[in-house]
DNA sequence: CGAAGATTTAGGCGATCGGTTAAGGCGATC
DNA sequence: GATCGCCTTAACCGATCGCCTAAATCTTCG
């Protein structure tokens, strides 16, 4: 492994455990073996280190969930290969998944992850709203349902150390990751479930609402 | 509002924003108007402002969640009663719910969390396994249940600029807020309706099984 | 009033921060 | 062997960090 992997590797562990401003090049470079000012040699600040952390980051994260995309089979085999995907991913770039967490949270950099997470949200409602019509809105819009299972993928990973303490096992376990996925899976399942059907209890009181636009 | 109250305000604005590490002692007392040594007259060190911040945090959400959990009705009004109310909080106190992020991601002060954390996911794993025994194994287990709704109730707002920009409204006016809470709901929903069920695809392959336990 | 205690202030401490500098190794090319 | 370009090193810079000290100010009460 060469000089700059091995910072770049370094840096994402430092970035995961301390954020941006708590993280040292000093600690950086300790931790990667390497003199603190090679930092400043292969990357000009402490910023483009970041940065190039963070790129590679999501350059590995957009390849793993487009491949899983291109799978063939029904549409709820290949969400749920997205979900798999993405599980598989943050299990193995734990420490990476918690630098996109502090970014999205309200870092500075913020604008770097809206870049390369909007396309690919806006696609992925895309996909939903094409093929199951009644997510286009109410209590199960497609919004709100990539925003739910982002989140109990992303929790998951990201809460790790927490969630280990409360259920006294390793939560990055084979074990455990294989139940998590079994849960998600289900989870996908019973939603879809709904989505089958009309909305069963139309308990909204609105009344003179009932415009509807076919395809716009 | 006395300086003791202004410097923890401006504490959990600065943690949110930069992390322990991050935010300094200088930048809080600017934020909040006071002297800088006042952060060490108050407070004797800058760990002791942070468990201030924290222990303020938790003992309000505490709060929060029991006076909702002691209401009357069915499990899942009661249930979905404790959704509300989390969120309810996390809009209010978006700052401190970024802190603890930081912090249940691997911070050094994650055995703070965890004693917060554990007696209440206990407790609600317990709520759950008592009212469908059907989550005490198999792929809608209680704690898998938990782990996903706090997922999906806390990813909302600690990623709450990312959202802004992915879905071009504010995450946290009344409108967005309401929608949420009407998604989980309905997710609450659907996910009890499959626990009044026999599981309806018993793949798991244990024929043995059959223990059943009615009241203890 | 005046003593006593609580609160607030300016200023400075050593340590560490991100970043720079100038001087080496060191292999490839001529 | 001399030269060049890439990589690495120790030493250092001004700025900022958490924290402390001593004096000033405010509050309380006999």
């Amino acid at each position: 492994m060469n000089t700059r992997e091995r910072i770049l590797r370094a840096a994402g562990e430092c970035f995961a455990e301390s954020g941006f401003d708590g993280a040292s090049t000093r600690q950086i470079a300790e931790r990667s073996g390497v003199n603190k000012a090679l930092i400043h040699y292969h990357f000009k600040t402490k910023e483009e280190l970041f940065f190039g952390v963070f790129d590679d980051y999501y350059r590995r994260l957009i390849g793993a969930l487009v491949d899983s995309l291109e799978l063939e089979g029904t549409f709820e085999q290949r969400f749920a290969a997205l979900i798999d995907s993405y599980v598989a991913f943050l299990a193995a770039n734990r420490d990476l998944g918690c630098v996109i967490q502090w970014e999205a949270s309200g870092g500075k950099n913020i604008e770097r992850v809206v870049a390369q997470m909007v396309p690919l949200f806006q696609r992925g409602i895309e996909l939903i709203e094409e093929r199951h019509p009644l997510t286009k809105e109410g209590d199960l819009a497609a919004s709100q349902l990539l925003l739910s299972f982002y989140g109990m993928i992303v929790t998951y990973f990201v809460h790790t150390p927490l969630f280990e303490r409360l259920l006294g096992i390793d939560p990055l376990s084979d074990d455990a990751l294989q139940r998590r996925k079994t849960h998600l899976r289900r989870m996908l399942s019973i939603t879809l479930q709904q989505l089958e059907l009309r909305p069963p209890e139309p308990r909204a009181p609105s009344p003179s609402g009932t415009e509807e636009e076919p395809n716009r």
